[in-house]
DNA sequence: ACCTAGTATGAATGCGCTTTCATTCACATA
DNA sequence: TATGTGAATGAAAGCGCATTCATACTAGGT
C-alpha cells in the first residue's frame, strides 16, 4: 500500500521470474495461458502498473509525440464574441491555431498507436520546456518559434523533430522535415480579389515588426498582387506591430487612418486577431465595414467567423497540418534509426483557401 | 552520431563524473560556475538531452500530468456548419467537449510547472491506453465512461486520479476526487424555461441508451420540472439513442415524429449534437424551428451557436473543469504521498448556465 | 602549523523494466 | 534408449539518471 508495486512483487507472489511479468505485458503469446491467468490474476490483485518510465528506459522509445507551441493565448479573444455577436461570453468559440493542431496531431497519433504530448512555452522559464519534452517523447514537432534554433538544432540530432509553420531556417536547421503552409499564394490571392473583384486599389497592410518568416511570405504575395494590378507598394508592410493581437490591431488601424492622408479603401492584416481589434476601431470612429473600408484578415480561425462583420481571410489547413505532422514523425521513427539520418528531410507545403465574407463585401454582414 | 549521448557521454568528455553532470542540470548552483560552463559546452557540443524516462525512473516522479477522454469525434460535424450556415466547411468550428477540457488542463498544468499527456480511448484497442498513460504521469483526469471501474480502482491506489463529468462510482471508485457540473440543475431550468417561457407542454426527451450518469441526471431535471408545472412524464426518457451523435439525433427527430400521435412542441436532446442533427430532419421535414417544433441541446459546443437556427442549451464549464481538475491533482501530488491517501475525496459540482438562443424562441433566426 | 567547517566532486547503488542467452522440459523421432 | 526440437521460463545485464555517502580540498580560526 504505502509503495507502488513493481515487477518484483507480481514476480514474487506469483512464482514467476520478472522476465516472464514483463512477457505477460510485451507479448503475451510467449507465456503459457496458465501462467499469464496467474499473473494477471496477481497484478490485479496488486494494482500494479507498469511503469512507463522504466519501460521506456529499457526499451529506448516511449510510445509518445510532443508538440510545442507558442504561448498565443489572447485574452481579448474570449470577450469579443460577447461584443461582436451579443451573445454571451463564450470561450469556447475562440478555438485557436494551437486547438487546431492539437486535434490532428492527436488523432493521427492515436492511429498510429502514439499518445501526445503538449506543452506551450512559457515565456522565459528557466528550464526549456523543449528539453522536457524532447526528453519524453519518440519524436515531436514545434510551432516556428516556440524554441530556441539552438536546442533545436542540438535536439534534432537526437530525435526526429518536425517544423511545423514557417520556412525552413536557412542555417543549422535544413535537416528537419517541415510542413508550412501557401502563405504566399493565399495573401496575394486575396489581395487580388480586393483589387479586381472589389475594384479596390488603395489599400494598406499590416505586419509583423519581429521577423516572422509566416508574415513575410504573406506580405510578399500582397505586393505581388499589387504590383500585377499596377498599384505601386513599397517594400514594407505599411505598419508593423509589437504583437499580433487584438488590442495591437486596434491600435494599428487607428493609427493608418490617423496616418494615411487619404483614408485607404481596405485594411489588411496578417492575421485575424488584428483584423477583429480593427473592427473594433472602425466601429468606435464610425466607418462602415466594408462600405467605407474593407479588412482582411489570415488563418481562419473561428472568430473570424463570429464576429459581425464577418471576417474575409485565408483558411490554413491547421489540422491536417497537425495529421501530416505526425505521420512525417511516424515515418521516421519507423524507417529504422539509421535511416532517420538517412533520409532526405521533407518540406510540404499546404494549399490554403481564401474565405470571402462580409467584410470586404462578398455576404451581406 | 549513431547513439544518443548520455550523460556518461558528457562526463567523460568534460572530465567529470556523471554525478556532476546531473547536478549540472538539476541544481546548476551546486556546482562550480566554471565546471558547469564547461559540461554545458560539452552537452551542447555533443546534443545532450537528459532523458525524461531516466529521470524520471530515478526521481520516480515525471512532471507531466495526463488526460484520457473518450473518442466522441462526429464524423459529421464537420460538414454541418457548411449546411448549417451556408459557409464553407470549417473545421476549426467545431470545438468539443475535450478540446476545452484539454485547453483547460494544459493551461493549468503550464501554471504549475506540468506538461500534458494526452490520449483517447481507442474503442476496443487491446492494450489499455491508460495503462499507457497511467504509467506515465504523476496524476491524471479522466473522462467519465472512458475507463472500465476495474481498471481505474486499480490505478487509483497508485496515483491520483480525478474523475471528469459524471458522478461518483458508488462502488469502489468513491475515494476518488471528482468534479461533475450541475445537470440536473440545468436541464430542469431549462426545461422550466420552455414551459414556463413559451408556453409549451408537449415535450419529448431523447437520451442515451447505455447507462449515463450525466444523462440520467439531465432527465431526472427534465422530469422534475415537468412535474412541477403539472406534466405527466414517464420515468424513461421518451427516446433512447445508441450513440449521441447528429446521425443519431436526426434518427431520433424522425422516429419521435413519425411514433407520437400529436408531434411534439419542443424536442429536448441529451446534447448539442444530436439537437443539431435533429435540426435537419426537421428542415427535411418542413418543420419550422421553433414555430412548429422547439429544439434544445445541452453542453454548449461551438457548433451550437454556428448552425441556423442556433441552438438553445445549457452550458457547461468544461475549460473551468479541466483547471480545477489540475488544482486538485497538484494539490494531492504535492501533499506528500502519505497525505495523498489520507485526504478525504473531494467532490464538486461546477454550476452551469442557460443560452437562450434561437432554436426555443428566444431570438431571431 | 593544526583542527574545523564548509564546498565541490566522485563512487556506487538503485529506480522498474526489456531483452538476449541459456536452460529446462516435454515429446516426437530414430 | 539416445537424440533432436521447439516451447516456456529464468538469469543477468543493462537502459540513463538521481542521490546518498564518502572524500578531497579550501579557507578560517587559534
Amino acid at each position: 500500500m504505502s509503495t507502488t508495486p513493481t515487477v518484483y512483487d507480481v514476480a514474487e507472489r506469483s512464482g514467476v521470474s520478472i522476465a516472464t511479468v514483463s512477457r505477460v505485458y510485451r507479448n503475451p503469446d510467449s507465456v503459457r495461458a496458465q501462467t499469464r491467468e496467474r499473473v494477471l490474476a496477481v497484478a490485479r490483485d496488486l494494482g500494479y502498473v507498469p511503469s512507463g518510465n522504466a519501460r521506456g528506459l529499457a526499451s529506448r522509445s516511449t510510445g509518445v509525440l510532443g508538440l510545442c507551441f507558442p504561448d498565443y493565448s489572447d485574452p481579448d479573444a474570449e470577450s469579443e464574441v460577447e461584443a461582436g455577436h451579443g451573445d454571451e461570453a463564450d470561450d469556447e468559440a475562440a478555438m485557436l491555431y494551437s486547438d487546431q493542431i492539437i486535434r490532428g496531431m492527436e488523432r493521427a497519433a492515436r492511429r498510429h498507436g502514439y499518445a501526445l504530448l503538449i506543452a506551450a512555452s512559457l515565456k522565459g522559464g528557466p528550464e526549456s520546456l523543449v528539453a522536457k519534452v524532447a526528453g519524453r517523447v519518440d519524436g515531436f514537432a514545434v510551432l516556428a518559434r516556440t524554441v530556441p534554433t539552438e536546442d533545436l538544432e542540438v535536439i534534432s540530432r537526437r530525435q526526429p523533430v518536425v517544423m511545423l509553420a514557417g520556412p525552413r531556417e536557412s542555417n543549422q536547421l535544413d535537416h528537419l522535415d517541415h510542413i508550412e503552409v501557401a502563405n504566399s499564394d493565399g495573401q496575394r490571392e486575396l489581395t487580388r480579389h480586393l483589387i479586381e473583384d472589389h475594384g479596390l486599389r488603395r489599400l494598406a497592410y499590416v505586419g509583423f515588426a519581429e521577423e516572422s518568416p509566416d508574415v513575410e511570405a504573406r506580405f510578399r504575395g500582397y505586393v505581388e498582387a499589387c504590383r500585377a494590378a499596377g498599384i505601386e507598394v513599397g517594400a514594407e508592410p505599411d505598419l508593423r506591430v509589437p504583437m499580433m493581437t487584438q488590442a495591437e490591431g486596434a491600435r494599428a488601424a487607428d493609427a493608418l487612418l490617423d496616418r494615411l492622408g487619404d483614408r485607404p479603401e481596405a485594411l489588411l492584416f496578417a492575421n485575424d486577431q488584428m483584423a477583429v481589434g480593427a473592427l473594433h476601431t472602425l466601429e468606435r470612429r464610425g466607418l462602415r465595414v466594408p462600405q467605407d473600408v474593407a479588412v482582411t484578415g489570415f488563418d481562419g480561425i473561428a472568430l473570424s467567423r463570429l464576429v459581425r462583420p464577418a471576417v474575409t481571410t485565408v483558411r490554413q489547413p491547421m489540422r491536417r497540418m497537425g495529421e501530416e505532422a505526425v505521420e512525417l514523425l511516424v515515418r521516421r521513427l519507423s524507417g529504422g534509426q539509421p535511416a532517420q539520418n538517412a533520409a532526405e528531410p521533407v518540406s510540404m507545403t499546404l494549399p490554403v483557401s481564401v474565405v470571402r465574407r462580409a467584410s470586404c463585401g462578398c455576404k451581406p454582414a
